[in-house]
DNA sequence: AGCAGGCATGCAACAACAGTGCAAAGTTCA
DNA sequence: TGAACTTTGCACTGTTGTTGCATGCCTGCT
């Protein structure tokens, strides 16, 4: 993916594209599964930490990226659709986690069904995740 | 709740019932959300932050409480229904996180519903949280 | 009663992660 | 050029989760 197609990903959530900003949205774009802070940090290893954590906060906060809570107790993010705005149900999907490999994936196809909450509960987002065994971990 | 019957639903789960063992269930009980530990820390003001955790460790290694993840990113713990087994999916439910109170709660009736996973992706737990907010909360 | 072994508890310490404050550097625009 | 604003880096803090080790307590045996 050129810059410029990098750079038009990032103003199309209004976030003004920083060199910073581009790298992460590279390193994002070529993951297959969802990525912790940590992740990020060893990959980008000339970067400070806090500017990746502000960074991810900043996509999130635009609708670039979602996050999500697996077992393993930290937060992991991946890339949102371009034409999703993370919204219920609709733009939520299932994610899986390997409690082997600890790897997060999303299931984008696996859109999560509407529940019949109680009364007065209202929903705004979901994190629903399916603990197992993925296939590269299956003995 | 006497005593006795507080060490019964210990001993139904081959957990050894000790003072502070019961001390942690009796306030597990009271509890209409799930907990954290620090909820029960501040609770049980006198006793050892790791004996806590180590009490709630046993509790989930014998199938008493189930963990939540929820968008707080800590972890959360509820108790299970006696027949619970902790097995996918008929024994897990849905909960709900409200993003002001940031309360979790556990929705028993509510079940998971079984999804069709892309091959060789096994499950074994599912961690399900709506967030949002409740009716306390509700503006 | 005395003692050995095992389990439970408390204390100390540590690692990881999340988050904040502030100052320096960079960018935008008049 | 220079003011105003944004972004980045550094230092530091707080919380949670977790482990190691020593001590205490309970149990069962002699
Ligand atoms: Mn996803
Ligand atoms: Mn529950
Ligand atoms: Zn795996
Ligand atoms: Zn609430």
């Amino acid at each position: 993916m050129t810059t410029k197609e990098l750079e038009d990903k990032l103003q199309a959530r209004d976030i003004h594209p920083t060199a910073m900003r581009l790298l992460v949205l590279e390193y994002l774009i070529g993951q297959e599964e969802a990525i912790s802070l940590s992740d990020l940090e060893s990959h980008l290893t000339h970067s400070d930490r806090t500017t990746l954590y502000r960074t991810l906060k900043t996509f999130r906060e635009h609708g670039l990226v979602h996050q999500i809570h697996d077992d393993s107790g930290n937060t992991k993010y991946a890339l949102c659709r371009d034409d999703c705005t993370c919204s219920y149900p609709d733009d939520m999907h299932v994610h899986f986690y390997c409690s082997r490999c600890e790897k997060t994936y999303c299931f984008p196809h696996l859109t999560i069904p509407e529940m019949d909450l109680p009364d007065s509960f209202e929903p705004t987002y979901v994190n629903f995740v399916v603990t197992g065994t993925c296939p590269s971990c299956a003995s």
